[in-house]
DNA sequence: ATTAAAAGAGAACACCTGTTGACTTTAAGC
DNA sequence: GCTTAAAGTCAACAGGTGTTCTCTTTTAAT
């Protein structure tokens, strides 16, 4: 056969353009809707400057988008722990640092972190399985790392991941409630209520078995 | 003047009756849609086998439908949650027990858990508000229950704070994780695992400083 | 400069929504 | 058993929604 040469695509600079408007779009929305299934179709084009028929050059569905934003957050929330959990050695210092590192990842990537968290439960279910997904990934990952260090010698396979469940949960509830509120003096303390938590986490595992 | 005497109130059963009913729709909508406000108030109504405009008889609107439950779902909770709190004294036992009691709890309540969970961060401020502060009650009366134990002699109030929040979000963690899953089985590692990481909450208390 | 594929606009559709007003029915209190 | 306030029904409205179809504009590749 000759080539059936498919077309060289088209890669018209407005199709990138206007994907990213209809996510930011949805991102922003989610400010106020608080929920992405509350929100329409029409809503997302109106914010995104672009007429609702427009949405089906690039979605199938709202469905979809919610979709791809989930795998873009999960994306940037993978890397940004990935350079975290890099760092942990000295328990000392990497629980500060750590959160510390998470508050900024926090406040530069709020809008997809809380999407994140609101579809974790939310309507879609499709969305509810791949965030759970990419979370157990992160916890998993939090897992083997954490096997390495010293203090997790004379633990079992089961409870390292029990501990690394737990560490995910304190910080997802952190960021919960860091991101339901405004006011600075409040997050301030939400993150020192963090860093406490970790500490008395990490204090108990090396006694684990005292109470049981 | 003579009794400008108010008529004796009416007292329908129907009230009662339908008020009900619409709020059970309420709460049976919830497993599937997963979101209060996604809900509608003539899907609400439907339900509960009554025309739209009867809705009206009993709440003013689907906010104030969603404080009632809110209300109701919040005042079990804070009941159950009392009883529990009640018999803690001996570490070893009560952690298994609370956890048991808390299992039971939730199979019996999972549609008004199910809804304040979900409701928690959700689009209604007025509910997120009202939730957050029966939560924060819950807190602070474990806080003033745990201060009592031995175990928080040498720890000061707002270390014991932080300790009662921890155990909440850990609480709550699991209540989100066995109300997203139908399998038995997956319930049960669930709910091993949650007395595993209050076992190393406890353990650790009393070497919190171990590490800081 | 011409071409044609892909992006966007516009109008129309059938449907579901919250809220209203005027009505009919129910049943508690006299 | 009458009375009447309250509960429930019915019909209608204005407005927002998802989706489809046709038409126009843009712009990369020839």
């Amino acid at each position: 056969m000759s080539k059936p040469k498919k077309r060289s695509t088209r890669n018209d600079p407005r199709r990138e353009r206007t994907r990213r408007a209809l996510m930011d779009a949805a991102l922003e929305l989610m400010q106020e809707a608080h929920s992405f299934n509350a929100m329409s179709l029409r809503e997302v084009a109106r914010e995104a400057g672009v007429v609702p028929s427009a949405f089906y050059r690039h979605f199938d569905d709202m469905s979809a988008l919610g979709l791809a934003l989930a795998m873009e957050s999960l994306e940037a929330m993978r890397a940004e722990l990935g350079v975290i959990r890099h760092e942990l050695t000295e328990p000392r210092l990497w629980i500060e640092e750590s959160a510390n590192a998470f508050e900024r990842y926090l406040k530069e990537h709020h809008q997809s972190t809380h999407f994140l968290l609101r579809e974790r439960y939310g309507s879609n279910p499709t969305l509810r399985q791949a965030i759970a997904q990419g979370l157990a990934l992160q916890q998993s990952e939090l897992s083997t790392d954490l096997a390495r260090l010293p203090l997790a010698q004379h633990l079992d396979n089961e409870q390292i991941a029990d501990l690394s469940a737990l560490v995910v949960n304190t910080v997802i509830s952190y960021a919960e409630a860091a991101l339901a509120t405004e006011q600075s003096t409040q997050k301030t303390a939400l993150k020192r209520r963090l860093v406490t938590q970790l500490r008395l986490i990490f204090a108990g595992a090396p006694h684990w078995n005292a109470v049981s």
